[in-house]
DNA sequence: GCCGTTTTCGGCCCGACTGTTTTCAGTCG
């Protein structure tokens, strides 16, 4: 069974939780954590790459010794370095790290102190009391832990983006309105449409902190402060979702912009970048040393100017990942225009009442036609998921009739008469192809059958690609998040078969799917794979979700010219046809 | 542990807040 690139990660993680709580250099534990997000954020399964020969020094702060690790954890399935240090440290002690106020220096004290070696055994260290007094714990520190062992996280976990949308709206048009306000932005993963966020940042532009802060604990959602100073706080909404807030002036917008939305890797990147410039980037600004310890300020009220003292062109949020965008925007390598919302002209995937959806196809039609689609692909379930009721070749027909007439009413959009065709377990698909052949677009994908081993799973779906019916591949890794993981497929041969038959990949927008992930997006466009993004509506106002995905579609890189719906109707049934 | 048209050794992003201190360490983002 091999490794896969999110055990890789987990186990460089450990490493470095463990290296942190000997005291080891902390330059050493940051080689260990950056290793594991380029593993992680890898598209390639990194045991292929092992088993290709490929030259994993190449990736960016994976060096000889790195890469060795790498190689013999993924073909022994165990690595030297985290063996060693777990026979040292008790297994669960890295758990305690989780914690808030407790990081490396208070779990070490606890362990050597204490003996403590796991959340049980410190659950009853706190009841008795014992904290209090050693070095760096005080009864507020103890207090914390106690409440964060009694919680235990029921909302500890990160949100979708869809509904962290739904706190965070409301609350910047609020902050916007506060005492001496100019302007409020969210920040953070959500500006960079991560598809889960762990909380909201939001800046707000104004001369002076505590009226903003003021105006913020008067927020209705507000159920606690968590910490509070001049520029800064830290607020705890009813959801449970954790808020910062951050009130910079206006000459320091751009800067506190940039270092708020982050990634944190991105902005280490860039910073290592300014001070080979002889600058330093803050929060504050971007600033040149001169003589005495003095500096001057060269920008920071624009996140445009922040980047040109840099020597680079605006790098947008969705791409500040530390994934080659820095290297990208210094060589003018970035991408001339990625796709928006505004860019969709239709969506080849949605639901009515014939199936599972809760509208009709006539209400459906209008959601589109008020959102702007210029075209709108009717794609019901086919017979074999009987739980939506599936549609029969006559049932099919039957919809066909009523496209036609709804077609009638509708003044700006055209429908497209189309299916949402199941993959059956050996690949053929669940209609004949005589009720396909009619239709102007197929929309293939996988509902059952999640668990076939991998070699399986890809073998069905490449023969499904095959399919001279099909036109695109629709949520192709077939997860839920939070709890359903994507099937175990090989992506790379499924993208490489879609280029050579021509179908389309989806990027699916439905909030738990946001699928294709925003690496495969970026191997599709390697690969020349065309993405549709569609919504996998079952209401009018799913239709809304377009504009996260399009967010996640530039995460992936994808510049207008990659994403089939991009195109007018016209030159999508010749693309279909051929 | 990584990395290099100023370096193969000596650096490695930067600041705020809290709680613990009696001038600052640890944590966090």
């Amino acid at each position: 069974m091999a490794l896969r690139n999110a055990d890789v990660a987990a186990g460089f993680d450990e490493v470095a939780d463990l290296l942190e709580i000997q005291g080891e250099n902390p330059f050493r534990v940051r080689a260990y954590r950056n290793a594991a997000r380029v593993v992680r954020d890898l598209p390639h399964d990194v045991a292929e790459m092992v088993s290709a020969g490929e030259d994993l020094t190449e990736l960016p702060g994976i060096g000889e010794d790195l890469a060795g690790q790498i190689e013999r954890f993924v073909k022994t399935g165990e690595s030297e370095v985290l063996s060693r240090l777990r026979k040292k440290a008790p297994a669960g002690i890295t758990q305690l790290l989780r914690l808030p106020s407790l990081g490396p220096k208070r779990v070490r004290t606890l362990r050597d102190r204490l003996h403590i070696r796991s959340l049980d055994e410190l659950g009853k260290a706190v009841e008795k009391g014992r904290l209090v007094g050693l070095p760096g714990f005080g009864p507020k520190t103890a207090e914390r832990i106690r409440e964060a062992l009694k919680a235990q996280a029921p909302t500890a976990g990160r949100l979708l983006l869809a509904v962290a949308a739904q706190y965070a709206r409301p609350l910047v048009a609020y902050l916007a309105k506060a005492p001496g306000a100019s302007r409020a932005e969210v920040a953070g993963s959500f500006r960079r449409f991560k598809e889960t966020v762990g909380d909201l940042d939001i800046l707000v532009c104004a001369p002076s902190g505590p009226p903003v802060m003021d105006h913020l604990a008067r927020w209705e959602d507000v159920e606690r402060v968590v910490a509070r100073g001049e520029p800064r706080a830290t607020v705890v909404l009813r959801s449970g979702l954790q808020v910062d807030v951050r009130v910079v002036p206006a000459e320091c917008f751009g800067a506190a912009l940039v270092y708020f939305t982050g990634s944190k890797a991105h902005n280490i990147e860039i910073r290592r970048l300014a001070q080979e410039k002889g600058l330093k980037i803050s929060e504050y600004g971007v600033f040149r040393e001169r003589a005495r310890g003095r500096e001057t300020r060269v920008a920071g009220e624009t996140e445009e100017s922040v980047y040109a003292a840099l020597a680079l062109p605006f790098i947008p949020p969705e791409l500040r990942e530390n994934l080659g965008e820095v290297k990208a925007a210094a060589e003018g390598r970035l991408p001339k225009r990625l796709v928006s919302r505004e860019d969709l002209r239709g969506d080849l995937h949605c639901h009515t009442d014939a199936t599972d959806g809760r509208a009709s196809l006539e209400e459906m039609a209008r959601g589109a036609e008020a959102r702007g689609l210029s075209y709108l692909a009717i794609t019901d379930h086919s017979p074999h998921l009987a739980v939506t009721r599936g549609l029969t070749p006559a049932r099919l027909r039957a919809q066909r009739k009523l496209i036609e007439k709804v077609q009638r009413k509708l003044e700006r959009t055209r429908l497209l008469a189309g299916i949402e065709v199941d993959v059956l377990e050996d690949g053929s698909l669940d209609l004949p192809a005589a009720a396909l052949r009619e239709l102007d677009v197929v929309v293939a994908a996988v509902h059952t059958g999640l668990r076939l081993p991998r070699e399986k799973q890809t073998a069905r779906i490449l023969r499904a690609l095959d399919d001279p019916n099909v036109d695109v591949l629709a949520h192709p890794t077939g997860r839920l998040m939070p709890e359903r993981e994507p099937y175990d497929v090989d992506m790379e041969r499924v993208l490489t078969r879609a280029e050579e038959a021509g179908v389309a990949v989806e990027l699916n927008a439905h909030p738990e799917r946001m699928d294709l992930s925003d690496a495969h997006c970026r191997m599709a466009k390697e690969l020349g794979v065309l993405v549709a993004i569609d919504s996998d509506a079952h209401a009018p106002t799913n239709f809304d979700n377009l504009a996260f995905a399009a967010g996640q579609a530039r995460r992936g890189w994808l510049e207008t010219g990659d994403v089939l719906n991009t195109r007018p109707v016209a030159e999508l049934t010749k693309l279909f046809r051929g």
